[in-house]
Order: C-alpha cells, then sequence, then structure tokens
DNA sequence: GAATGGGCCGTACACGTGTGCACAAAGGGG
DNA sequence: CCCCTTTGTGCACACGTGTACGGCCCATTC
C-alpha cells in the first residue's frame, strides 16, 4: 500500500500520473487477422506444428516476424501451467563467489529458454519471507538457492509450492530438494597439508560463524590434515568471522595471540582481511606467515602475494546446479547431490617455515 | 533443440519424462467455494477494496491465508496488462562493478513489489538479441542497462517494445531512454589532479576501449588536469585495455617504455592488472610509480598498498536508476539524466615523486 | 457413385484474475 | 407507503495463448 502513495500524491490529481497501460501489443488474432487464417492456425504456425500446411505457416511466419510480433510470454504461461521461468535466490550478489555462481546459472538457463527471477535476501528473514512469496506468486518452475543458511523459513513455504529446488553448497533434507556441493572437506585438507608438509605445525583456522554445513567441512578437514600429520588441534588457533573482510581482521586479531606460523581461511575474502590485519601487526606474508583461502576468486592471482588458494569452479557449479534444476523440471530422475571436486592452487602466499615461530 | 536430446538420451523411451504439471494450484474461485461468495468478490478483498463488506473481507483473507493461497502474478498480469516485472541487462554479473548495482537495483525493486528478469549479455550481440527478445516475450515493464555498449542491435527492438528504460553510466539519445551517470570527468580529474599535486609529471593513463563514453570522458578528465597544470599530454603514455586485469596487464607492459611515474587506471579492475605488472617488472608502489583506480570495489582498501581510487556509490546508483524506472514506468515525468558526485579516496597506492623519474 | 480417410482448418473451450455493470437488500426521507 | 440512495454482491465479460474436437475438402478405393 505504501507503494500505492508513491504514483499519486494526496488529494492533487495526477499530473499526467496515470499509470500507463501500454498501447496494446499485437496479438495473436492481429496476426491472425492480417494471414486471413483463425488464431488457432497461428499458434500452431508459429510452434511449427505439422498440422498446419508448409505454406501457410511459412506466409504466417513471414507476417508475423515483419509486424515484430513477440508471443506473450505470461499469457503462455497461464494456459500451460508452465512459466519456464526459475528463481535464483542469493544472500547477496555483491559476493563475488555468489555472482560467479549466478553467472553460470543464468546462461544454461538462458540456453535452454529459462528466464531467471533474480533475488537477493540479505540474510534478513522478513526478505527472505517476501522472496519466496514473489516468487510463489510469479509461479516459477523451479528454485536455485546459493550460499544461503536454508532456515526454518524456507521449508514450509517451499513445500507448499510443491516445485524443485536445488542448493549449491548447501543440503537440506528433503524429497525434492537437490544440490551441488564443492569437496569442501577434501579441499580443506589439501590446504592444511600444503601447510604441513611446508614445515609448520602452529596452524590457524580462519572460518565463517555463518558458513553452516560449509565451514564444519571445511573445519574436518583441517583437522584432518593435522591429526594424520600428529598435530594436536589447538582451540586457540580456530576463529571465525563471517566471510567477508572486515569480521576477519578482527577474528585474525584474536588469533595472533596463539601466534600461529600459517592461517588457513575459510574463504578469500576472509584471507582478504586477515592478510590486511597481518599486515597492520608488520608481519609480512609468506615470510612471517603463511595464509591460504579456497574459491579462488579473480582477484586472488593479482594480490601481492598471489594467494595460495583452493579453486572452486564456481561458474561451472551454476551450470551444474541449473542442469540438475532442469532435469527435475522436466520429470526426470537426477542424481540428488552432485559433488564438484576441489583443487589445492599454489601460489606465493605459503612458503616453508622460516626460524620465527 | 540440442538442450532437448540432452533430456532424454538418444533411442530410449524417457523413463518418466513427461513434463510435469504442477498438480493444480488452488486458485481464487476455489477460496470463493469455501467463503461461499463469488470469485470476484474474493479478488476485491484481497485487494482491499472498499466496495467489499469489512467483516466478509477480513473472513476471505483468512480463509486464503490458511489455504496458503498465492494469487498468480501472470493471470494478473495478463489482464492487468502490467507484469510488474523489470529486465535487467548487464555484460556480466561477475563483474563487481556490476554485481553493485544489481544488487542496489534488486533491493529498491523488491520494496516497490517489482520482481527483476536478469541477463548478462556477455558483450555477445546474438545474445543480446535473445535477452531482449525474451524481454519482449515476458512483457516486462521497462528495462535497466548496466555498463553495456548500447549497441546499433538494441534500438530497433526496444523502440518496438515501447518500455521505458534507464541507462546506467551509459547514455543513447532517444525519447524514452533515461540514464544515470557518475562525474567521470570531475573523478578522473580529480585522480590526475592529485598526482600533479604530488609532482607527478610523466602520468599514464590506462583506459578501456570497451568503455566509450565512460572511457572518453574520464580521459577528458584526465587530460584537463594535466593541462591546467601545463604538462603536456603525450600519446604514448595513453594506452588501453578492456576493463579486465588481463588486458590490463599487457597494456601496462605497453606503458612502461615510457617510463611513468604515476598511473591512472580507467578502474580497480584495470589498476589490479597493471599493479600486478609494475611488480613482474620490479618496481614498487607507490615508492617507484604511483597508481590510481576508479570505482572503490570492495578490495581496494584491502590491496597491499591499499589503493588510491575514485569511489563510485554504485549501490547507490543502482537504487537511483530503479527509482527513476518506477517512476517512468508510472507515467511521470522524470529527470532524464541523473549525475551522481564522484570521491577521491587517498590512500597509500599514490606518493609523492620521488627521485627515480 | 458412394464410402473412406487423411490433411487442414475453425469452433469452442480453458487457464486465473480484474472490472464494468446490473441488481438485490437495506435504509432514509418525503 | 413509495421512491431514491447507499452498500454489497454476482454476472458476464476481457486479457492472449494453447488444444481437443469436429467438420470441410479432396483424393483414393471399392
Amino acid at each position: 500500500m505504501a507503494e500505492k502513495d508513491r504514483g499519486n500524491a494526496a488529494g492533487v490529481a495526477p499530473a499526467q500520473g496515470a499509470p500507463r497501460r501500454s498501447p496494446r501489443q499485437l496479438s495473436i488474432k492481429d496476426i491472425a487477422r492480417i494471414a486471413r487464417v483463425s488464431h488457432p492456425t497461428v499458434s500452431r504456425a508459429l510452434q511449427n506444428s505439422p498440422l498446419v500446411n508448409a505454406k501457410t505457416a511459412e506466409k504466417i511466419r513471414r507476417i508475423a516476424d515483419e509486424a515484430g510480433y513477440r508471443a506473450s510470454a505470461v499469457a503462455r504461461g497461464l494456459v500451460t501451467r508452465r512459466t519456464r521461468t526459475i528463481g535464483l535466490v542469493v544472500t547477496t550478489v555483491a559476493d563475488p563467489f555468489a555472482s560467479e555462481v549466478v553467472c553460470g546459472v543464468e546462461q544454461t538457463a538462458n540456453d535452454h529458454g529459462y528466464s531467471v527471477f533474480l533475488a537477493d535476501s540479505n540474510a534478513d528473514p522478513e526478505r527472505e519471507r517476501k522472496v519466496v512469496q514473489a516468487f510463489a506468486e510469479r509461479r516459477v518452475d523451479g528454485i536455485l538457492v546459493t550460499s544461503s543458511r536454508v532456515g526454518a523459513l524456507y521449508l514450509p513455504m517451499l513445500a507448499q509450492m510443491q516445485v524443485p529446488i536445488v542448493l549449491v553448497n548447501d543440503q537440506y533434507p528433503g524429497a525434492f530438494v537437490h544440490s551441488v556441493m564443492i569437496a569442501n572437506f577434501e579441499g580443506m585438507r589439501a590446504a592444511a597439508g600444503h601447510l604441513v608438509e611446508l614445515g609448520h605445525r602452529r596452524i590457524a583456522y580462519l572460518g565463517d560463524q555463518f558458513g553452516y554445513q560449509s565451514d564444519a567441512e571445511r573445519l574436518a578437514g583441517f583437522r584432518a590434515a593435522l591429526e594424520s600429520a600428529s598435530i594436536p588441534v589447538r582451540s586457540q588457533l580456530i576463529a571465525h568471522g563471517d566471510g567477508k573482510p572486515e569480521a576477519a581482521m578482527a577474528a585474525m586479531k584474536a588469533l595472533l595471540a596463539a601466534r600461529p606460523t600459517a592461517i588457513c581461511c575459510y574463504n578469500d575474502m576472509t584471507a582478504l582481511g586477515a592478510t590486511h590485519q597481518l599486515r597492520a601487526h608488520g608481519l609480512r606474508v609468506p615470510k612471517d606467515i603463511s595464509v591460504t583461502g579456497f574459491d579462488d576468486l579473480f582477484f586472488a592471482a593479482y594480490l601481492e602475494p598471489p594467494l595460495t588458494t583452493v579453486r572452486q569452479p564456481m561458474r561451472r557449479m551454476g551450470q551444474l546446479a541449473m542442469e540438475s534444476l532442469l532435469r527435475l523440471m522436466s520429470g526426470e530422475e537426477s542424481v540428488p547431490q552432485i559433488r564438484v571436486d576441489a583443487e589445492l592452487v599454489v601460489r606465493a602466499s605459503t612458503a616453508r617455515m622460516s626460524g620465527r615461530g
């Protein structure tokens, strides 16, 4: 109701404020009239149906093309009950990881004739509610959620929609919920193992308190690497930020008391903040302390020093998620969980441990 | 057609491959039956129309709520001829500038009951064509384009749509095309002026060959700063990349022959690549050479050294663009061009010129 | 020549919502 | 008591597309 007030100011007659109805798009019937056929014939001709004579079909298509006719997807959606539309939920597009995934999703969706509704929840429950409601009203054929805590809020609403769902880097117990996951455990184990091989023993982990499953799995991988080298995992060497540079700085500050010689960060954004904090304390990377990230975002290779990190094929994961969703929407069975391999990319932010530690 | 093959493997009968029609959503008529009223009454009740008795309206709303009813936006769109939907075109969401703008757009769109179709063109003409066609078929109420060359392709198709359009950081001569622009000229002039004040005289400009108007304006600002200090602008000190780090590295390499002591980059992504190249050549920033960026992306403050740059309020610009579009869609007149101020943010990648130059 | 059948096309719906209009009921004034 | 106004409700459309069904025409066959 608030937005109703925006248009017409109180009392005053609207200047030219009548919400413009478009001046009448031309419809299938207009084409039919020009071509001197009935509108179903036009409909069939444009669908390349074999039920219509090849000559007339060609003529109709030509006329439609010259008139610049565009079939209304909304009318079609109403009758076919499939909108060829998906909803894409993301905590925030401003996060580079998310935007890469979005990119992959959008490309393959378009390639298959689907349009995507983008919505970022900002991790705000109220906004999440509105988003899901909007998707429900838009009658999307499927939903794709990336890097968001799938809260208790989603479930009941989504269940009511009876629409297939695919999660990226998250899981949810439920019949119609599938997911695409990176190998969190193995990826982080490789990163930590790399540090172990370089002779480090006081290795810290800087996680993401909102990472939930991803964070748990990466931490587990971290632990596994240390334990298999018989290095005790000390709680003073574990801290959590929120996956963004700012909070990472604070968490890093706290970790410094334990004097780590290396640190595994939950993701590259965290590594960005952590490294910045290290410099503020006069520590040099990697001479005094080694740092690893996770994701391999576009900037990782361009940092000083270039960041050793675990590569996630984010765009590819978006593509896989969309393809999985496409299968579900067409009624096929699909593997409920797709696992993608992670790859350790060694650059210059990690080095053999020096004397200092 | 290629995608048809993906689902059902050649020859084999599709397992349960019938495109699932959703099992019948419940409609306004179902609610009407339960409430023992006619469906128009339900329609009016849910719109809070004063034409329906307060008691019955309340009862209807309660029933609808309990049944989990969600009005079909597609049916509503068909009859009202307004979908409350906008199309958002972007060269690629993976670009941090774009994703920030997208973020601002999406937020204010949702706040006003609009959903946004996201599409990235990838600067591919064929894809652009498909995108615009999809928007036309979806019957979007408006279109928003950010940081894309608005090619000759767009115009005829968009003109046919008769839909308001708002451009971010681009302009187009045309009746219904509005725009939101950053102060490119003043921003870059401030950055270059800053370098001049620091005593630099051999200042290079590393532009974006696809930046068109933005690049032209920023280059003009660069020139103005130098000329007002009576510094000649030498062509060997001007090069162009494509707005991304990789191409910036190549362009930077070429510039080094002219031995600049400072460099103004078209944007932060360019600065990222340029700086990387400088280091590869053993040059220290800012001791040997100063660098400035443009945008103030999230990583700018976290680089080593933190990047001096020109801040663009990207999210705010997305918001302004969407608000402008909202006005246009509601038939109001709106200022055809909104100009946003840029702000120089001085950090540590620029320093007083040392002896070397 | 009539019956049969196939190829094309039109008629009549349906999808779910919004809205102009008629109309019934209630109330109020003469 | 009648008429007129007000208030609330239902009827009948419309939006643009897809599709089951019937029917026409013409060719073919017996």
